[in-house]
DNA sequence: TGTACATCAGTGAACGCGCGTTCACTGATGTAC
DNA sequence: TGTACATCAGTGAACGCGCGTTCACTGATGTAC
C-alpha cells in the first residue's frame, strides 16, 4: 500500500477572516472534513491536517474552533446529520400522509446514493459520539414515526407507529447499503424495491 | 486523539515452525488480522504491523505469506466471507425450505451480532476487491436464492426468487446493521423483526 | 487627535508515534554426495 | 558415515511518510485614554 496515492489536496488559497469572522472558518472546516469523508469514503479519511490543508490553513488554525481531533470528527458528524434530515424533512412537502412518506423515501435513497460517505457516517456509530449528536439521530427517527402515524391513521388502522417506521427504515437502510456494494448482475434497482418497502408494509394511500 | 491509547496487543511467545509448516504462519496471521479488525471495530484497525505482532512474528515475516499490505487484507476480507458462509450454511439444516430459510436468517443475524466488525467488512466493499473475494459473496448469496425458490417452489408462487432473496437480504441486512447502533430506547429485538420479514414477505410455510 | 495596547486570526518548527516497505542478514535443518 | 550446501522460517535496522499535539510567535486591527 503506497501511502503517497492518498488523497492529494489542493492547497485553497486564502485569506484571512476580517476581525470578528473568525468563525468563518469554524465552517469552512466543517465542509471540508466532510469532503474529504466523501472522498475517501471513509471516516478515517479525516484528518486535522487534511481538513486544514483542504481549508486553506495550517493545521495549528483548527485549534481555534475545536479542542481536538475527536472535537472535529463530533462536529462534522452532527454536520452531516443535520444535512441529512434537511434533505429529507425538506422532500415531504405533499399532503397525502403515504404520499409524504414515500417523498421521504425517496429523498433518503437520493442522499444515500448521492453523498454515500456522508450516509455511512451516520449509523457508522463506531465512535462514541456526544449525546447532542446521538439527539439529532433521535429526532430524525421521530420524523419517521410521525409520518408514520399520520399514514396508519389515514388508514384506520392500530398498528404501532414506532415499530413499523422500524421496519420501515431497516428495510430502506438495508436496500441503500447494499446498493453501494451490491454488483450489478442481480441488482434490480432502488426503485422498485422502494415500492415493494410500501406495499408489503401496507402504507399505500388505499390501505 | 491520543494514538497511543489504541489496542496494546499481546505479543504472544511463539516457536519458530518445523520445516515445511511455514504454511502454518500464514493461517495465524489470518486469525491475527480478524481479531484485530473485531477489536477496532474497522477494516483500519487491521494493519501488518499490528497482525505480525500479535501473532508473535516481525513485520517482515508476514511478507513471506503475502505480497503487500493489500493481499494482507484481501485474504482477511475472503477468510471473513467464509466464516460467515459456512455460519449460515451450516445453520442451514431442516427440511422444510421454509424453516430452512428461517435456520439460515437466524444464523445470519448471529453472525452479524455476534461478530459485528467482521460483519461489516463483508459489505464495505470499500477497499476494491480481487474477483476471487467477489465470487465467494456471491455464491453465498446463490445459496440464499436457491432456499427461496424452494420455498416459492413449495408454495405454490411464481415470483421472481432472485428478486424475493434481494428483499429479504436488503431488510435483515438493515435489521442486523441498525441493531449495532440503534438507541435501546425505540429497538423492538432482532427477532420480532425476523418473523416480519417472513411474513411481509409472504415466505412462511402454508402461504 | 494621536498612540499605546489588547485582541483576534492565525503561523512555524518541532516532538514522538505507528505505518508500509527496503535491504541485508541469521541460524536451524534436511539432503546429496 | 561425514560433511558441504541449499533451503526454509524467519530477524533487525533503517527509510520516509502522515499523523495529533506542544509551545512559542506574528502581525493586522479595533479601541480606550
Amino acid at each position: 500500500m503506497r501511502t503517497s496515492t492518498l488523497v492529494n489536496v489542493k492547497a485553497v488559497t486564502r485569506e484571512r477572516n476580517p476581525r470578528g469572522q473568525g468563525e468563518r472558518l469554524r465552517a469552512d472546516l466543517l465542509r471540508a472534513a466532510v469532503a474529504l469523508i466523501a472522498e475517501t469514503g471513509s471516516i478515517d479519511g479525516l484528518t486535522l491536517r487534511g481538513a486544514a490543508k483542504r481549508a486553506g490553513v495550517s493545521p495549528m488554525a483548527v485549534y481555534n474552533h475545536f479542542a481536538d481531533k475527536d472535537a472535529l470528527v463530533a462536529a462534522t458528524v452532527q454536520h452531516c446529520w443535520t444535512k441529512f434530515q434537511t434533505a429529507v424533512g425538506d422532500a415531504a412537502v405533499d399532503e397525502d400522509p403515504s404520499t409524504r412518506l414515500r417523498q421521504m423515501g425517496e429523498a433518503y435513497v437520493r442522499f444515500a446514493t448521492e453523498q454515500p460517505a456522508e450516509y455511512a457516517v451516520l449509523f457508522s456509530g463506531a465512535p462514541v459520539l456526544p449525546d447532542q449528536v446521538v439527539g439529532i439521530g433521535m429526532s430524525a427517527f421521530d420524523d419517521l414515526v410521525a409520518v408514520v402515524r399520520d399514514v396508519l391513521a389515514a388508514n384506520g388502522e392500530d398498528r404501532d407507529p414506532t415499530f413499523v417506521a422500524v421496519q420501515v427504515h431497516t428495510w430502506v437502510h438495508g436496500i441503500v447499503t447494499l446498493a453501494a456494494c451490491a454488483p450489478q448482475e442481480h441488482w434490480p434497482g432502488t426503485e422498485p424495491l422502494l415500492d415493494e418497502v410500501m406495499t408489503r408494509l401496507g402504507l399505500t394511500p388505499a390501505g
